[in-house]
This record gives C-alpha cells, structure tokens and sequence, in this order.
RNA sequence: GCCCGAGUGGCGGAAUGGUAGACGCAGGGGAUUCAAAAUCCCCCGCCGCAAGGCGUGCCGGUUCGAGUCCGGCCUCGGGUACCA
C-alpha cells in the first residue's frame, strides 16, 4: 500500500456516508436516542479554529453514540440575525440578508470538508422566515400569556448619529463611528417576564447534575436571590408628593450605623428635585451621560450631589440623615435608593470620606487582631455573614451573633415595631427585547390610535422584513420605509402602525434546539417529535455563553411549555452541558489620536472631545522585527495584546483552511483534540499539526504494511490485555471529555501494537481495535482502515467494542515505598499481596532498613493495598 | 468595581489526597542512506562530578503524604444584561 492520501480518500468516505444516510436522524421507538447539540455559529463567512473545536468536541460524541446504538440526533443550523451583517450593509454596499446567506453558503462548504456527522437535512437559518414566522406566532402566545410587556428602559444614545448604539459600539463612553460622548435615553420597550420565574430557574439548577459547577454558580449569582428589610425613611419638607424615601437593604442589621440616603438619579425624587435646582439637574445630566454598561457605571468615579433634604432615622426622630443623589445606585434594582453604612460598605465609606460623613460601626470583630477599624482610617469592616461579631450598636444590645443570625433578627424586630417588612429581591431582571435595527425579528405586534398594541393574527405571519432598505444613513430603516409601516389594525381595521424594534438576537438562540426536532413544521414545535427527541442529551459550547443564552433558553423552555410547545419534561432543555475553553490568539492594535472638533446636525452643534481611536490589524499585515512588532504597510509600531477571545472585530481569528488543505481534516480534527484539555483557553499555535499528520500516517503504515506474522505470535496474551485496556481507557476519555487523554492514549497504543511480536489474529484484533478507537476523532481514515482490514460495512455503524473487566487487571502490581513521605524504593508485589505480608517485604528493603540505624523501630507504617507505602521514622 | 475560572519542564499538557512531569512538540545524540527526505532507536525539570538537594504562580495551614483540600495574596482569561 501506498502512503496515506487524506485528499483523496476524505471526499470518497464523506460520499460513503451520504449515500447511505448514516447520519440522518429518525425516529426510532426501539433505539435509544440520544441528542447532540453544539451551540449553532454566527455565520460570520470563515469557519475558524474555534468552530473547529467545538464541532470536531460534539462529532466526537455523535459518532460514538452512533456506534453504541442510540438513535442520534447530531443537527446544525445559523444563528444568522445580528449587528455585523448591518455593518456589513454600511460597508460595503450589500443587504444584509444577501451578505449572511452567502456567508452560509461559504461557511457550509467549509463545514463539508470536516467530515463532521450532521444532519444536514434539518439545517436551518434563523433569518429564514420559516423560522422567525414561527418565533413570532410564539411571541403572541407569550403576550397572551402575560410573558410580555412594556416599560420604559434606557438605551445608550449616539446624539450625532441620532442612533441607539449596543455596548460593544460604545468605546471609552464614545459612539465608535461618531465620537460623540454617548448619553444614556429611555425609550418604551418590549420585555419578557423571566422575573416570573426567577425562584424556579434558581431552585431548579440543583437538578442539573451534569452541569458544570462553575456554571450553577454563575447563574445563581446571577440571579441573586437576598433576603432582606424594605422600609421608609420620612422626609422633612420633601417636595410636593414626597414624604418618604422606600429603601432596600440586605443589611438591616446595620441600620444603626447609617449615615446617609442615596438615590439614584433616575429617581422620581430626584427628578421633583431637578425642576427647581439647576446644579442638580445639572448633576443628573452628567450622570446620565454615560454608557449603559453595568461595568462602566461600577468604575466610574463615586459621586454625589446633597440635595440639601434630610430625612429622620426610623428609630430616632431627632436622628436626621442627609440625602445625596450619587451616580452609582441604579433604578433598575431595589427601590432606587439606599442608606449608606460606611463602616461596613468599602464604596459607602469611600463616599462618606469624600463628602466629609459620619462613620459609625454597628459591629466590630470578636478578637481583637489589632485591625484598623474604619472610624479610625481603616477599611470598611465586611466580614463573612457566617462570621460571628460584637454587635456593639445592634437591636439587642452587645452580643455576639454571626451577621446571618443578626439579619433575620434584625427583619423580625423591624416587623414588630411597624417599620418596615422584611422581602425576597432578586436581581435578575426581565429581558430587554428591543431592538431598534432592521437584521432581526419583527415583533409581530401593531400600534393602533383607538386599539393601542394589537398583536398581528396569525394568519398573516411571518411578518417578513422588507428587501428594499437602504443603509446610507445610521439608525433602523424600517423606520424610514415608504410603505412597509403601513399596516391595518387587526382589530379594528383602522388605518395603523407597524412596530418597527426587531428582537434580540438572543431570543433567535432561545429555542433553535427544540426547532431541529421538527424543524419544517408549520407550528413552532411537533409535539411527537419534541417528546420523542428532547431534553438535548449533550449540549457543548464556549464558557462565555454561561449565564445569557444558558438561562434564557432555560427560561424560554418554560415559556413554551406554558403555551403547549414543549412537554413538561423539557423544561430544563440540556441534561447535560460541557463549556469549552477558548481558543484565544494575540491582537494587533495601533492607535491614532483625534483632535478635538464640533458638528452641527439639525441646528445641534455637539462638541467631540479630542480621544484615541483603535484599529485592530490581520497577521499578515504586522511583521516582527528586533523582538518588535510593526505594521507591513507603514512601518507604525503595534501593541501585541496576548491571549484574548477570537472575535472578527479584533481581527485575531485564525483560519483552519490552511491546515485542512494541507493535511486533511482527520489531521485538523485529531490535532484540535489532542492539543489540550477541553474545557481550557489555548492560546493558538499551529506547531502541532505536522505531528498529528504524521502520527496518522504511521498508522496507516504500521496496519497496512504489517509483515506477515505466524499464525499464533509471542505475547498474544499481552497484546490482548493491551486491546482491552486501551478500549477501557479510551472509551472513558471520550464520555468523560477527556479527549486529549484518549488521544495520548492512542498513541501508547499504537506503541504498543507497533513493537508487538504478537501473531496474526491477535494483530488484526488489535489494528482493528486502533481503528475503531480512532473513527470517532479520525473517521476517514477509520473507514479506510477497516475496509482494509476486511470489516463489514461502515465503521460508523460498526458497534463499539466493549472491554472486559477480567483483561484489565494485573496480577503483580508496583508499590513504591515512600519515608517520611518522600520515595526512596519499590517492590513488585502480587496484587492481592495482605498488608502485613506488604509491611515484612518492606521492611527487609535496603532503603528502610538504612533509615532505621541502630536497631529504631517505624513510628508508623501506611499501606495503601496497590497504590503506596509510606513508612514514618 | 462585582461574579466565575485558570496558573505544572523551553512549549501543549498528564496525574480517584498516594512514584509530579504520561503522551506529544521543540532540542540533543545515534542507526539507515553516496547524500537527503522518510523512517527507526536513545537522551531530555532545575542545581550538583557524585551522593544528594530543590521543584506544580506567591505566603501560610490541614495531613503519614498536597499540583490536588483550607485561608490570604498575585497575574491572566471570561461574563457584566444591546457582540454572539
């Protein structure tokens, strides 16, 4: 035989499997099924190493699946709405829809050389209007549910562009294209009630065992359940309909220890306050001149405006507290006010310095380690709630109670007296649908002057998006459209209003899974079909998708079911998941400084403050020069960043074509699993990939240019032995995600096999065993082994070996022995060997008895049967 | 800022609380060859001639025994509700 021909033989076996429909899920009451899912890409038109890690990660799986019986449902479809194809419009003159579809077709081609066990036939975009026609026929069952409504929210706004911006376009707290500085613009929006579900999404991620840990955690966090006090503190001389200020405080217990009340500046008090104090109103301006990025607002510096009110303390009438506005308490959570504890709050105490408070502790710590306390210049005190304290200015005079005990009395003292009661907050908050551009779901709902907001009926969705839009000027187009606006109102026939938000894209992702199991239907889901192929068996994707796309999609499972989509039992759509690290790669970065400059749009002239602008450069444009690096066309330095996320705007992605071209897709695919663990970020190098090519060359050539062997060799036991014990360590590589480690092991196999003086049938055992091993990770060259090899059919559906535990164990095992904890000998011993046979063995070494001189008898002797033996002297 | 992770040779990494560095890359040496490619074999944590000592980001703790568990840091990465 010949060397190894990737080129050749990869399209022959992707026929192979075509033909025969291998890959197709069916229904199968007499099988298992099993259901494979890795989160669908953004079709971005380049296929990158990513992708190519996470799809080879879940073709993994499929295919062992396939060969342990399962029906198995392995599908792949476009999460295809979204901002880059409108930046795309502006750019270069395309539609949108255009630019995504033949991203798909791009993608989709690069996707056929992978080899990867998709079924194709369920593929769909979620830009189809198959798709988000009956993503809109879900949102009016959700209306009519009471899942929707709308408030008004805050939006980033361009005031140049007259445009919303999302985060990612705010740089710095400037529009990305304009300069401007963004401010902050509420606007009536549409949102899901997942706060409706805020208990159970949270109680329910107990059941979720095979979920990561980390994952749980963040989602519960993220969720934030508190227990704590809302009361009012009264106002003195408040203006016109303001006597109290509600507050929310996880920390009643501290409630004697409060220096001010803070509210935020969006609150109603603050905006009474505004009309008549032009500092103020200046004061919340500023404020508001801000992203809407939680992140930006928790960095910005603390600050406050005295409103010059006071309020009395609940508990004493003649305590009377300041009120300050300050830009770091959001509406969006509690009450939109707070009091502030500088003693046990670093961000209170820092504000309370700053504008010259009291401090005042309510407890202090119950050993006195010497600690600075913050009355006296230290930190804020925050121990552990579980930690207990001198309560020095607490609600049952001095004691000691951990802060846990103090709260929950703290909440039933409040109750008694009459201030207050104690509330269960959570700080997730509905889901912001809206989207003020054309690349997204229309949401199917209609504004009529008498009717208000009319849903669409059904019969006339999908509510298409129209072709005909222009991208010339920033903003939503549909807005602008001559006609397509133009609707009558379903109700009353009145000439009336289309709505022109689009959904987030999110919502796109929130569902697609239960779609793939009937993903032609003329209703958004079969109920045979959803009840036959749900939960997802296992669900792989990258670890940024942690809390977002996870708990919608959680909560979106429980909105269908409550409108008769999915059946009970899918409620939690993934039974199992597995994040997947990052493949990050450096970014190349110059900067170009502007100089400050003014526009006049409408008569508004807006100053632009001066600022830096970043551009991000491919590898090919930058060279390294003298341990520095610059860019090819100018000669200007660039600023490498090491390890960050592939993302197209950063231009770091890495493209895998050149590696599949070269060696083959078995080479890409093997080299992606055996680089590194699974669940960790690799930071891209491709030094890796001549090695795995030539690894599967030399398989090829050690199976199929094996020299004739006897019958019955030397060893066959042995290499037996290695046949099951490979399969066993295989096997629970792969259904433990641990393919790195089944690769390595494969490797030692082939070892194994190589140098094996073994005869004939156990050879053809054990080439036959490599091949199936490999056919999840390597399937071309897998198929082409086995048919080499005489096996029936295809590999694919060939059923997987299974080890036997008897050929897994040895009969003598090493022991090394171990003093004092550090190892200085080994006995080869029988396994079953009792341990005060062990102990005689080990005393006689040479090693032990050089430690116990002059007749010293072991203070301890540790066995532990098969693994160590430790002997204390 | 807050929440969640990660950190082991020159590099990617392995290791149910039980021999740290499996397997691979890079490097060094050798065989084969007229020569090369390809292939095969050997060496390869650091210090030390050796005996031995030191070693899993840093500091401390628990344990007969810690990369692994606990406490405190440092650095890097992800998320932070309109990137997907």
């Amino acid at each position: 035989m010949s060397r190894y021909d990737a080129a050749a033989i990869e399209p022959k076996w992707q026929q192979a499997w075509e033909t025969a429909g291998t890959f197709t899920a069916t229904r199968d009451e007499s099988r298992p099924k099993y259901y494979v899912l890795e989160m669908f890409p953004y079709p971005s038109g380049n296929l990158h190493i990513g992708h190519v890690r996470n799809y080879t990660m879940g073709d993994v799986i499929a295919r062992y699946k396939l060969s342990t019986g399962h029906a198995v449902l392995h599908p792949m479809g476009w999460d295809a709405f979204g901002l880059p194809a409108e930046n795309a419009a502006m750019e270069k003159k395309v539609h949108p829809g255009a630019w995504t579809y033949a991203n798909i077709a791009s993608m989709k081609q690069q996707f056929s050389h992978l080899g990867l066990s998709l079924d194709w036939s369920r593929e769909f975009a979620t830009c189809d209007p198959e798709y988000y026609g009956q993503q809109q026929a879900m949102f009016i069952d959700f209306m009519e549910r009471g899942l929707v409504y709308r408030k008004n929210a805050v939006v980033n706004w361009d005031p140049v562009d007259m445009t919303v911006l999302a985060n990612e376009q705010v740089e710095d707290g400037k529009g990305w294209r304009s300069g401007a500085t963004v401010e902050r613009r509420e606007l009536t929006q549409w949102f899901f009630k997942i706060s409706d579900y805020s208990e159970d999404l949270l109680a329910a991620l107990d059941g979720l065992d095979n979920w990561p840990d980390k994952v749980k955690l963040m989602q519960r966090n993220w969720i934030g359940k508190s227990r704590g006090l809302q009361f009012a503190f009264s106002l003195i001389d408040g203006p016109q309909g303001h006597d109290r200020v509600e507050v929310y405080t996880t920390r009643p217990d501290t409630m004697l220890g409060a220096s001010f009340v803070g509210i935020s500046p969006d609150h109603p008090l603050a905006k009474a306050l505004e009309k008549d104090s032009p500092d103020l109103a200046a004061f919340n301006a500023e404020c508001r001149k801000m992203g809407t990025a939680e992140e930006e607002m928790e960095k910005a510096e603390k600050k406050g405006f005295d409103t010059g009110l006071r309020v009395r303390h609940p508990f004493d009438t003649a305590w009377e507290l300041p009120v300050y506005v300050a830009n770091f308490i959001l509406m969006d959570y509690g009450t939109g006010a707070i009091f502030g504890c500088p003693a046990h709050d670093q961000r209170d105490l820092d504000f309370a310095r700053k504008y010259d408070l009291p401090v005042i502790s309510t407890y202090a710590p119950a050993t006195d380690d010497g600690m600075s306390l913050p009355e006296d210049g230290g930190d804020a005190y925050v121990p552990p709630k579980t930690d207990p304290v001198i309560y020095v200015r607490g609600f049952a005079g001095d004691t000691e109670q951990t802060g846990t005990a103090a709260i929950d009395a703290a909440i039933e003292f409040c109750e008694s007296k009459g201030v207050g009661r104690g509330v269960t907050k959570y700080r997730l908050r509905d889901w912001g649908l809206s989207r003020q551009r054309y690349w997204g779901c229309p949401i199917p709902v209609i504004h009529c002057e008498t009717c208000g907001v009319v849903a669409e009926r059904k019969e006339n969705l999908p509510v298409k998006l129209p072709e005909d839009v222009t991208f010339d000027r920033p903003g939503n187009p549909l807005n602008w459209h001559p006609t397509w606006r133009d609707v009558d109102c379903p109700r009353c026939g009145a000439t009336a209003q289309r709505e022109t938000d689009t959904m987030d894209t999110f919502v796109d992702s929130s569902w697609y899974f239960a779609r793939f199991t009937a993903p032609h239907a003329a209703t958004p889901t079969v109920a045979a079909d959803a009840a036959y192929w749900m939960n997802v068996d296992q669900y792989i994707g990258g670890v940024e998708h942690a809390i977002l796309h996870l708990l919608y999609s959680r909560f979106f499972a429980r909105a269908m079911h409550a409108c008769g989509h999915l059946p009970a039992a899918a409620v939690e759509p993934f039974d199992a998941l597995f994040t997947q690290g990052m493949v990050t790669h450096e970014i190349y970065q110059t900067e170009i400084d502007w100089p400050s400059s003014q526009i006049t749009v409408d008569g508004v002239t807006t100053h632009i403050s001066s600022g830096t602008s970043r551009h991000y450069h491919l590898p090919e444009e930058i060279e390294h020069r003298d341990g520095e690096t610059f860019l090819k066309s100018d000669g200007r330095k660039v600023t490498v960043i090491p390890s960050a996320k592939m993302s197209k705007s950063k231009k770091n992605v890495v493209d895998p074509a050149d590696i599949i071209r070269q060696y083959g897709a078995d080479t890409a695919r093997w080299f992606v699993l055996s680089d590194s663990p699974p669940e960790r970020d690799v930071e891209w190098t491709a030094s890796g990939a001549e090695a795995a090519s030539k690894h599967l060359a030399r398989v090829w050539r050690i199976v199929t240019e094996a020299p004739d062997a006897p019958e019955a060799g030397t060893g066959d036991q042995d290499l037996l032995r290695e046949i099951h014990k490979a399969i066993h360590d295989v096997t629970m590589g792969i259904e433990s995600f641990g393919f790195n480690t089944s690769v390595a092991r494969l490797y030692a196999f082939t070892a194994t096999l190589a140098k094996s003086q073994a005869g004939r049938a156990a050879k053809l055992q054990a080439a036959r065993t490599l091949a199936h091993l490999m056919s999840p990770m390597t399937p071309h060259l897998a198929e082409e082994l086995w048919a080499h090899l005489g096996g029936t059919g295809l590999i694919a559906n060939a059923p997987w070996p299974v080890a036997d535990p008897a050929m897994l164990v040895d009969d003598e095992v090493t022991l090394p022995i171990q003093i004092n904890g550090k190892r200085r000998a080994e006995i080869v011993v029988p396994r079953d060997l009792p341990k005060d046979a062990v102990e005689r063995l080990v005393m006689q070494t040479d090693a032990v008895k050089r430690a116990l001189t002059g007749g010293a008898v072991p203070k301890k002797i540790i066995v532990v049967p098969g693994r160590i033996v430790n002997v204390v002297v």
